[in-house]
DNA sequence: AAAGTCTGCAACCGCTTTCTT
DNA sequence: CAAGAAAGCGGTTGCAGACTT
């Protein structure tokens, strides 16, 4: 009944390969082909467990295998497929000939995923993360200054702002009623009712979407840049949008003349500099913030296949940029009380 | 230059599914 | 059909080299 064991464990190596048991290995899989994993460190003159040895071969060995850095479109098929499959990494990996699985789990924990951390997209849901910006404990403070509030947009993304100051500076106390109790969702109830126009992106809407030209929807993106009185100006733009039961924030697609312009930054306020939404920034010299509490959002417009991004021959620093939801990072030291009153 | 820390990746572990007897 | 091994798969670990102090 059943098979008998592959191996007996004990006795056999483990840790790395050297170059002679790779050898062998090749050797006997080149006269005899892969399978047969029970057999085959026998055989071959392994002291090595057959799941060892099919590991190393499917992993390093295969001669169909590309080694090598990930191209920009690998990665960008890796965010897409990651979005739509998860951690299926032997689903993904079909999708990008010469990759294996284990190689393309490893380059995903050790550089997409921590990418997406810093540019505010949680790598798990692919949605935009909203922690650095609590809006209902922004809005829930007793000591909430608006002036104070409005200094803000030297630090955060404006949008994120025009939201809270939409909220805060709402009459209806019916709909802050609503936010506070958190009754019902207060996105949908009182957003939608003060930005009716708004386009709302589902949150399903994965990040390789808000990531990728190719894969976005038209009504998700815009090629132009809108300012904050809903005029086109320039670049890739769209006004924020309400989902369910988040805020979702533009994404940025940047053109290379853009990204020539900005750079991985570790500080905070060199870092606001670069940022598109920051008024000294020449593709945001219409922002004028003091139309955020009286302008209607304007609607996105149509993606123009021709617009620019990132292209394969980026460097990695290139792509660091080419995602700004929240084109900064927030110092340890940082006290979000200090801006408060 | 040395020590400590960080990073990337090959390899292993353990669970689940598939296959063989 | 059941039992048990092989194969497949995703998570985790350990280590070598790079980097920082």
């Amino acid at each position: 009944m059943g098979r008998s064991p592959c191996c007996d464990k004990n006795g056999l190596k483990k840790g790395p390969w050297t170059q002679e048991e790779d050898l062998k290995l090749m050797e006997y899989i080149q006269l005899h082909g892969p399978g047969n994993w029970r057999t085959l460190p026998k055989n071959a003159g392994l002291q090595r467990c057959g799941k060892s040895c099919r590991l190393r071969w499917t992993n390093y060995l295969r001669p169909d295998i590309k080694r090598g850095r990930f191209s920009f479109e690998e990665e960008e098929t890796i965010i897409q497929l990651h979005s739509m499959l998860g951690n299926k990494w032997s689903a993904i990996a079909a999708r990008l000939p010469g990759r294996t699985d284990n190689e393309i789990k490893n380059y995903w924990n050790t550089h997409i995923r921590k990418r997406l951390l810093r540019n505010g997209i949680d790598p798990v849901t692919h949605s935009p993360r909203l922690e650095l910006m609590d809006l209902s404990s922004i809005l829930n403070s007793a000591q909430l200054n608006l002036s104070n509030l409005l200094n803000l947009h030297t630090l955060v993304n404006p949008e994120v702002l025009r939201l809270a100051t939409l909220l805060a500076t709402s009459s209806s106390q019916e709909n802050q009623d609503l936010f506070f109790n958190n009754q019902m969702n207060p996105m949908n109830q009182t957003l939608h009712h003060q930005l009716p126009n708004c386009t709302s992106i589902p949150t399903s809407v994965p990040s390789s979407q808000l990531l990728n030209q190719e894969s976005h929807s038209d009504q998700y993106f815009s090629p132009n840049m809108v300012n904050m009185n809903g005029q086109v100006v320039d670049g890739n733009f769209m006004p924020p949008c309400i989902s369910n039961d988040l805020v979702t924030l533009p994404i940025e697609t940047q053109s290379d003349q853009y990204r020539a312009q900005t750079s991985e930054t570790s500080s905070f306020e060199p870092s606001i500099v670069e940022n598109k939404y920051n008024p000294t920034n020449q593709k945001a010299q219409n922002f004028n913030f003091d139309s955020v509490l009286s302008t209607p959002m304007s609607s996105p417009t149509p993606l123009n296949s021709s617009s620019t991004f990132v292209n394969s021959s980026s460097t990695e620093d290139d792509r660091e940029t080419y995602c700004s939801m929240f084109k900064f990072e927030i110092p340890e030291s940082f006290e979000f009380e200090d801006f408060m009153l």
